[in-house]
RNA sequence: GGCGGUGUAGCUCAGUUGGCUAGAGCAUACGGUUCAUACCCGUAGUGUCCUGGGUUCGAAUCCCAGUGCCGCCA
């Protein structure tokens, strides 16, 4: 299977510095890294590119409003993207600058060739740019105002020689090479969408300024530098050595999949391989265009708070955690959500109740019952059930990471997990462990049980990385994907260890994303004095209270409101004892719709004060007749 | 404004070329079990399959119109 003739090359879109990496940006990155551990464990030849975009105006402005020298407040920013995928364990093999000498160079020669190409053309441009985005706008794209059309900041009059490249000479190029080659962009309706735009013909752009100078000059013409994007792009092939390296492009380019956001996705299908075809170099074979992230439902925005840094997750759940989620509940290509609630479920069932606790259950039983690892003998019905469905998701799993469905091969790996779950309530090892003359089919069922953990963590591996390793040494043996299949553990001893992933309890569990329109939303709305004279308050006595059985929280109250027995369910029972509360006054909203907790119903509802853990309940200062009315 | 996608159980979604009483996971209720992280296993549900019309023996699935959400372009 190894065989290292083969390789594949994966990029994911070079950052730009200027804003801080979030969530959304991660994502990119930690689907590209499982591609390229999962290529390498395929044993592939694998080079993962990740770095960062560092020209253009917009960086060179902000350099100059922190009065910093522009290299070295792009040196400070390229670092903490370093730092983050180091944090996040990323495993790319290169992290490029566009400011990194040799990327200079090639970007210089690339362009060389397209003017030698005759690609290259002095013209006149005038129109309106926006910095923000690094956009050209023209007269008609605008209104009167001369706001930028998508971010809506003022725009700057230009007008200025600039030097085009004739994209529209590559729009029927490129058409046919859409038509020949279906999977060039994924998902389909992205690809859809660039087959429209060539059919309605590309414009020559303008590649080219000559108003500020933090950029790659143009070799021939040291008054311009290269537009922004089109110096970016060229790090696809400069970082495996165009122009430099022979052999080592040879061996990569071109690249296997370029995984980009959908905003970029046009750079990335049309006008880079119009610049490929124009040097006279291979297309990418393809193009990945994945949706955008909102958090907990809402756009990622510093404002909004929610712009987290994908660390404080990883703090609070685990690198392993983590990733799993993003993989397994957002479709790869669709947009997404990132919700903390899912999260939690994701964690408690699939990872702390399924995996975790098949693990441990099952580690349980080889050390209580053998030394090592039993051998298996006689297999029976149930047992080739297992093996079967062991080797269909074997054989899923393949062809879902092979086409970026890395939901559905998790999906097919947890069906795994559960069906492994009632194998053992089948099997009931428990009851053949008391029994001496079993001992040999208990070794079987605990050999095969481990041997499917086995087979889990491997293939999981190169998505939870950790997981896959501690799996594999309690049970000691090899990460080898060759070793994938029935059967094929090897005699060891084992370990037990601590549980994989402990259950996070919601009922304490403090969620670290933190929504800044929470705090607004504690401001409740402006109430008029009708609308507050709806709710029936009164003084009530408390005559009877008792706990209600399996609840921490829940008290059950019988109340005297005026005369009238009435019975309320509280949950103030972590901070009160029952005894306590009897004869005591209370204010309990006495219209509040009749509702059941835990089965016991409720009719009404006490008041308290709660600060945090802290609760007192709202008693009335001196003595008052039950059933007196509050106003 | 043009084009495209999407709207299925409380939640997240699956539903291949139209075909048996519309599915899964989570959550809920009840039952079983005890090796295990109050876990696992089983059972039970609930759905105007966005709305209205049409094609058909038969439509969540195809066609038309409307509507909500989303995307691309202008």
């Amino acid at each position: 299977m190894k065989d290292l003739s083969k390789t594949f090359y994966v990029t994911t879109p070079i950052y730009y510095v200027n804003s801080d990496p979030h969530i959304g940006s991660a994502y990119t990155t930690i689907v590209a890294d499982v591609v390229a551990r999962y290529k390498r464990m395929m044993g592939y030849d694998t080079f993962f590119l990740t770095g960062t975009d560092e020209h253009g105006q917009k960086i060179m402005r902000a350099a100059k409003e922190k009065g910093m020298d522009t290299k070295k407040f792009v040196d400070d920013l390229a670092q903490r993207f370093i730092q983050l995928w180091k944090d996040l364990e990323i495993s790319n093999d290169l992290f490029i600058r566009t400011t990194d000498d040799y990327h200079v160079k090639t970007v210089q020669e690339f362009f060389q060739k397209m003017y030698e190409k005759g690609d290259i053309y002095l013209g006149k441009y005038e129109g309106w740019y926006c910095v923000h985005d690094e956009t050209f706008w023209t007269e008609k794209d605008i209104g009167p105002d001369k706001l930028c059309p998508v971010c809506h900041r003022p725009l700057e009059h230009v007008e200025e020689e600039n030097y085009f490249f004739r994209l529209s000479k590559y729009t029927k190029p490129l058409l046919d090479h859409f038509r020949s080659h279906p999977d060039f962009v994924e998902p389909d309706f992205r690809r859809n969408e660039m087959i429209k735009i060539l059919e309605e013909g590309l414009e020559d752009i303008s590649v080219s300024r000559t108003s500020f100078d933090w950029g790659i000059p143009l070799p021939f013409d040291k008054k311009h530098v290269i537009y922004v994007w089109f110096d970016a792009l060229i790090n696809y092939v400069s970082a495996v050595g165009y122009g430099r390296d022979d052999e080592k492009f040879k061996k990569y380019w071109p690249a296997d999949v370029h995984f980009v956001g959908k905003e970029i996705n046009r750079f990335h299908s049309l006008i880079w391989p119009a610049m490929l075809m124009s040097v006279g170099l291979p297309l990418p074979k393809k193009i990945f265009a994945h949706g955008w992230l909102t958090v907990n439902g809402e756009k990622i925005s510093k404002s909004k708070g929610n712009a987290v840094d994908p660390r404080v997750l990883v703090k609070a759940y685990g690198l392993d955690a983590v990733k799993y989620y993003l993989l397994r509940d957002i479709t790869f290509g669709n947009d997404g959500d990132f919700s903390e609630d899912n999260l939690i479920v994701r964690i408690n069932a699939d990872l702390a109740n399924d995996l975790g606790n098949l693990v441990h259950r099952t580690l349980s039983m080889v050390n209580q019952n053998f030394e090592e690892i039993p051998d298996p003998s006689k297999e029976e019905k149930i047992d080739d059930d297992l093996k079967d469905l062991l080797s269909r998701t074997i054989n899923d799993y393949f062809s879902y990471m092979d086409s970026f469905k890395f939901t559905e091969a998790l999906i097919s790996i947890w069906n795994l997990v559960k069906f492994s779950n009632k194998y053992i309530d089948m099997t009931e090892p428990w009851l053949l462990a008391r029994d001496p003359s079993k001992k040999e089919r208990l070794g079987t069922v605990l050999y095969n049980l481990v041997d499917v953990i086995r087979n889990i963590s491997i293939m999981i591996s190169p998505i939870m990385v950790k997981t896959s390793k501690s799996l594999i040494d309690r049970i000691n043996q090899d990460l080898d994907v060759n070793m994938l299949g029935w059967h094929k553990t090897e005699k060891a001893k084992i370990e037990v260890g601590e549980p994989l992933f402990p259950r996070i309890d919601t009922k304490v569990w403090k969620k670290v994303i933190k929504m800044a329109e929470t705090e607004e939303n504690q401001k409740k709305a402006e109430i008029s004095i009708e609308d507050f004279a709806k709710i029936d308050l009164r003084v009530a006595r408390i005559k009877k209270a008792e706990r209600i059985p399996k609840s921490e929280k829940l008290v059950k109250l019988i109340l005297d409101v005026g005369g009238e027995e009435r019975q309320i369910v509280t949950g103030i029972g972590l901070v009160y004892t029952p005894e306590s509360l009897i004869g005591r006054e209370i204010i309990i909203i006495y219209n509040l719709k009749p509702t059941k907790l835990m089965g016991v119903e409720s009719n009404g509802m006490l008041l308290a004060a709660k600060d945090g853990e802290k609760l007192r309940i709202l008693t009335v200062d001196g003595f008052v007749e039950t059933g007196a009315k509050i106003s």
